[in-house]
DNA sequence: GCGACAG
DNA sequence: ATCTTGTCGC
């Protein structure tokens, strides 16, 4: 009696492990699976890449004609990586003041894994956008500051390249750590070169063992000792986006994507009973 | 074992 | 991304 109830108690035990065995190998095999297909994807949209100016006020010393920015960001809860918020502001320009926000609570499903960060962040932040196009269509931004990088990738591909092909929007990756791609590394000359950088708008180009200049660090504001990294998203060129960035900072970060931050994170707090 | 690792 | 207080300085 004891023994077959033993026996069959073992049993059960092996195939549950068994079973966990295939669903864990099947769970790798679609892991690395899914990293080939968003490999392939980034590949694919880079082909629709502009890297260059496309505007009128992109141009223009003072980027007349140019009349909203926009800021993108998501913060997350430290108990639950699936629950975030999203949020999307408008800045009048050049005053930098909100005439746009949107902030909501959105589960996301997708890991964070470095390279791949639209695959987490851009289909959110893509319904944002179509949101706005059909309540407020006059409030869209005609350029988009996106937290992380845009060509400045190990694919040529990041977030911010990501994001503006799905929405045809000029975007600028502005990131606040440095991602050491293609030779480009945070050691002691990069440092150097930080070093030197006197007051705010002076930046210094990365470019990577190619050649290509893929990004510059700048310092955007005269106090910050650490530069943030500028690269091209989509559809403006790599001196505009700097010479822009640096237009909109009243501290280290530029204001649309701080807005954007700050807006986002009050939001998470104000909704934690719902959260948790 | 060590360093890297956008958000 | 998030945790986490004060502290030193302008």
């Amino acid at each position: 009696m004891c023994t077959i109830a033993m026996a069959m108690a073992a049993a059960n035990i092996i195939a549950e492990a068994e079973a966990e065995q295939r669903e864990q190998e099947k769970h790798g095999a679609n892991q690395s699976e899914t990293l080939l297909r968003w490999e392939r994807e980034q590949m694919l949209l880079r082909e629709n890449l502009i890297t260059c100016n496309t505007e009128a006020w992109q141009s223009h010393p003072d980027f007349l004609g140019l009349q909203r920015i926009g800021g993108v960001d998501l913060s997350y809860i430290k108990e639950d990586d699936t629950v975030a918020c999203a949020s999307l502001v408008v800045l009048s320009y050049p005053e930098l003041k909100v005439i746009y926000e949107d902030c909501h609570l959105v589960t996301i499903n997708v890991p964070y894994v470095a390279g791949y960060l639209a695959f987490r962040e851009v289909p959110v932040l893509v319904d944002a956008v179509q949101k706005l196009l059909e309540k407020d269509p006059c409030l869209m931004p005609q350029v988009l500051f996106v937290d992380g990088n845009g060509i400045l990738h190990h694919r040529g591909f990041g977030v911010a390249c990501h994001l503006g092909i799905l929405t045809d929007l000029p975007c600028i990756g502005v990131a606040k750590n440095l991602l050491q791609v293609d030779g480009i590394e945070n050691n002691d000359d990069h440092k150097e070169q930080i070093r030197e950088l006197q007051s705010g708008g002076d930046f210094f180009n990365l470019t990577g063992s190619s050649g290509a200049i893929l990004g510059a660090a700048l310092k955007s504001c005269s106090k910050s000792s650490k530069p943030v990294y500028i690269s091209v998203g989509h559809k403006i060129s790599l001196e505009t986006a700097v010479r822009l960035v640096h237009s909109c900072c009243q501290y280290r970060v530029p204001e649309p994507t701080r807005q954007a931050d700050i807006r986002s994170r009050e939001f998470l707090c104000k909704n934690r009973s719902q959260n948790i």
